[in-house]
DNA sequence: ACCTGAACACCGTTCAAGT
DNA sequence: ACCTGAACACCGTTCAAGT
């Protein structure tokens, strides 16, 4: 599958020849089943985010189910690192990652977070997910051959740890700090109900 | 320039043999200058990038000052849309792009911001604005394209108006908060120092 | 010093032709 | 229905050769 050779040699070079040539058939073949190079793209991408973890639990509060899903999405990417997902234009609108799309968004739409809110909060949580994993993924990448100086000088060295697990964590407590002072003064007790059968 | 090509015809369609024909050369004569194809792209960028506000105000507060040059990067970008400046891979290091990041923190620093406060926010702000970038200018990019129902449900609603000026602000007043918050109980009244001449 | 021509090893995509 | 071969119009990059 096109994901598999993509951890072996990145999606930006995953070639419609290459591809071929791994399921042992003629590149034109493949356009029975994809229109361009770019649809096997977006397929890979919404093949991997099948891996994320979006499954409802009953009784879980709605910060915590920010916590839980966006730290899948980080690791999926970061499962894939090799495969340079980030680098896949995906314009959302293909039917893979819409369905991942709807189930985040029912999630919390289940819980009872006010729509208002849940469109703020989607926004900023999208950019700032986005942002961080495009950010990451490319310092994987060039992180072996940077310079690696002792003497770097600090504004080099915010901009170079830029990306670790507590900065991730960090900046997802800052917006949800940032989500319960929007809401002021409800009390946000929102969360998962329970299993109603 | 490579830029001005880029904004007609796209940063990722500016090879090397387009770009020597626009200036009346050929191709191979470009590799006295730039060693690849992607250095002229990062170089295009860090010109974009020149354009962008980052000029020190005395007396502005450290909040006036990200609300002004996040505002100033994320208009840059749309100024340059036709360009798709954001799929152009910056590892940070290259001498255009440090020196911008470099004129920003020492913004910053000048202004008295705690050294663990400036690495914190810097971050978050960092993969917020790339993320809402990537995202707004691949949405402008698709926008005429998409299928426009009016009976659009609300997660694809939420999902597709993600981006305008409204929001992009929305995002920064919840990370300044979070900012505040985090610093408490420092007031946070840090600010550019007055001209000292 | 600076530029060129020809070449190499690739691309995505089209299309008539095969079974 | 599904796949192929050949072709078209491109790429980035190298390198010996020109002035």
């Amino acid at each position: 599958m096109a994901l598999r050779l993509a951890d072996h040699i990145g999606i930006e070079n995953v070639s419609m020849r290459k591809l071929a040539a791994e399921l042992g058939v003629t590149a034109m073949a493949l356009y029975r089943y994809y229109g361009s190079v770019d649809e096997i793209q977006v397929a890979a991408l919404a093949l991997a985010f099948t891996e994320v973890d979006t499954h409802p639990i009953p009784g879980e509060r709605w910060d915590d189910t920010i916590r839980r899903t966006t730290s899948s999405i980080r690791e999926m990417y970061l499962n894939h690192s090799t495969a340079h997902l980030h680098t896949v234009e995906s314009t959302g609108a293909d039917p893979g990652m819409e369905e991942h799309i709807q189930r985040v968004y029912k999630l919390h739409e289940d819980q009872g977070i006010p729509a208002p809110i849940l469109r703020k909060a989607w926004r900023i949580i999208d950019a700032y997910m986005g942002g961080f994993i495009l950010g990451e993924t490319d310092e994987v990448q060039h992180r072996s051959k940077l310079p690696h100086e002792e003497t770097a000088e600090t504004w080099r060295e915010t901009a170079a740890g830029a990306y670790s697990e507590e900065t991730f964590h960090d900046g997802i407590e800052i917006i949800i700090a940032g989500i319960r002072a929007m809401a002021e003064p409800d009390p946000c007790d929102w969360h998962t109900p329970e299993d109603p059968r």
